[in-house]
DNA sequence: TCAATAGTGTCTATTAGACAGTATACC
DNA sequence: GGTATACTGTCTAATAGACACTATTGA
């Protein structure tokens, strides 16, 4: 006994008004997705004793047409209408890179009117982190002038001020992207108003150099998040080769973090997350160290 | 002296460029944003002496016309293309309350080929979080068949598979949203697979009566953030009046977190987000009780 | 007086921070 | 042997959990 189809207003059935749906044709803006890709690279060392020193990259492309001609940018490009956002970045995120199963996860959504001079556009940043060493078996590969950039970045100055409604404070953020070949640096200013127990948090370029877009807005986001997520999460190991030791891994928490730890309290907190495995390091100059890997589903029942 | 501008390869500069630029007549999709209005709401009390029991509250708007005709969903709208997604946001926040800040974050992005049966449509999510008091003030207004149901959620089963890959565990929540008039239940099946480090979460929504479109997944996704974003920020101020008890305080934090916290722990924890006022509860069957207001920038410098 | 909530003191368990001290390969 | 890192033991400080206890109002 089949139910009364719901008919709206004008007697139409839902099959029926899908079917003589229009969708006018209005005015719609332009979708893309932009990557922000995170690796740890590890620097030559001129000291045989001492461990190399490590750092935060970041994939970024040069432009080669208009608008910022010549600037970097990060990857990316537009959402097809027949196909989810998500695939439209895990497409971006494997072209760049040549493999899957990368971590991947939606960072926020930038819809400023006048983000990119051509036209409207609406673009949904994404973060990944890779492991180099596995990105390393095949890298490089098309994608013209893409490159890899150190990350570094620093609280340059704080302002605070308290007015009738409540308190307003400037920070601003210098971050520097460089190469061998490329130094680009640029100024965020953050601004946090407390109205009532409302907070609200504004990002703004005052300075930039070289980068296209706003594209340094959704770079600093991207770091911002990568520490909050690192004190909670093991998102860490997403940046970590599958066999690795535990200063390695204390390392990659340092630089993310921009603090040292302490080894004995740093070797307690992670030590469920971490199988010790038989292997070791060898032809270091110093005491070999015992190689762990990843405790799949430590927290899970 | 000006520097010579920079020419692309047609010898186009930047401003010749964008003065001839096309966007081009492609497909593109529509972006609307949907808004997760919660509030705090308070139960009549038969018993004189008890605190009335206090609810967490969603506002939802009924549809008027296909597709989900008669279903229920979030308040929302489109984004139009001289708007930055998030006036469009606080169009529709304020549309609802009829009340200037209030507290709204970003959620995330939905972008699924099909979520929309009429044509493609990516929707942006935000939450908004309102003290019930501040909006007693002028609400009900327009919207026509908007409401207010009280959110519950709970786990009803979890199961977990060990795979030659990883873990895959699988988790399904029911959510019921109810009011006088209305209930809305629905289940949402979480699947959390781990893959090397590579932890992925996908929403599907296995079964929905009453709720139009994805909401439910958007809905199951807000009760998450706002859960974990209660534990180490201080988002649940902003669903307090400008005046509570302690007591007050914990309860909407035991709804949200849904477990019981011990007083004089959870005392200690927020001492330093509060202020202490002259003024007191009066006309309870028992002790009156100290007014607190939220301590402005306690976390600044 | 008593029901119901408000609020405090204190013991214990757990976790984080500090730091000294031992261990070990390789040039 | 000396250098640079690997790793552990233990004291202390800070924080969270448990629970008993006192305080205060209005019907």
């Amino acid at each position: 006994m089949p139910n009364e189809p719901v008919t709206d207003l004008n007697g139409l059935t839902e099959e029926q008004f899908l079917k003589t749906y229009n969708a006018g044709s209005y005015e719609r803006p332009s979708v893309t997705v932009d990557m922000l890709i995170f690796t740890v690279m590890e620097q030559e060392q001129d000291n045989y004793r001492k461990l190399p020193a490590k750092s935060l990259q970041l994939l970024l492309i040069q432009r080669g047409g208009h608008p910022f001609l010549g600037q970097w940018a990060l990857p990316g490009g537009f959402v097809a209408v027949d196909e989810s956002i998500e695939d439209a970045a895990r497409r971006e995120l494997f072209s760049e890179t040549n493999i899957d199963n990368i971590y991947m996860e939606q960072l926020y959504t930038w819809g400023d009117v006048q983000r990119d001079p051509r036209m409207r556009v609406i673009s949904c940043s994404y973060m990944a982190l890779v492991d180099r060493k596995t990105l390393d078996v095949q890298a490089g590969d098309d994608a013209a002038a893409a490159a890899w950039f150190e990350v570094s970045h620093r609280m340059v100055e704080t302002s605070r001020s308290e007015q009738e409604q409540g308190i307003r404070q400037e920070t601003l953020v210098e971050i520097t992207l460089q190469n061998e070949l490329t130094k680009l640096s640029g100024v965020v200013k953050l601004t946090e108003t407390v109205h009532g127990p409302v907070r609200r948090v504004h990002r703004e370029i005052v300075q930039s150099d070289g980068f296209a877009f706003d594209h340094l807005l959704m770079v600093q986001y991207a770091i911002e998040r990568l520490r909050g997520k690192a004190e909670y999460t093991d998102i860490v190991f997403n940046l970590m080769p599958p066999l690795f030791t535990l200063s390695e891994l204390q390392r990659v928490y340092e630089i993310i973090l921009g603090k040292d730890l302490l080894p004995a309290a740093f070797r307690r907190k992670i030590a469920d997350r971490v199988v010790e495995t038989e292997e070791s390091t060898r032809d270091a100059g110093h005491r070999p160290s015992k190689l762990y890997r990843y405790n799949l589903g430590w927290d899970l029942t």
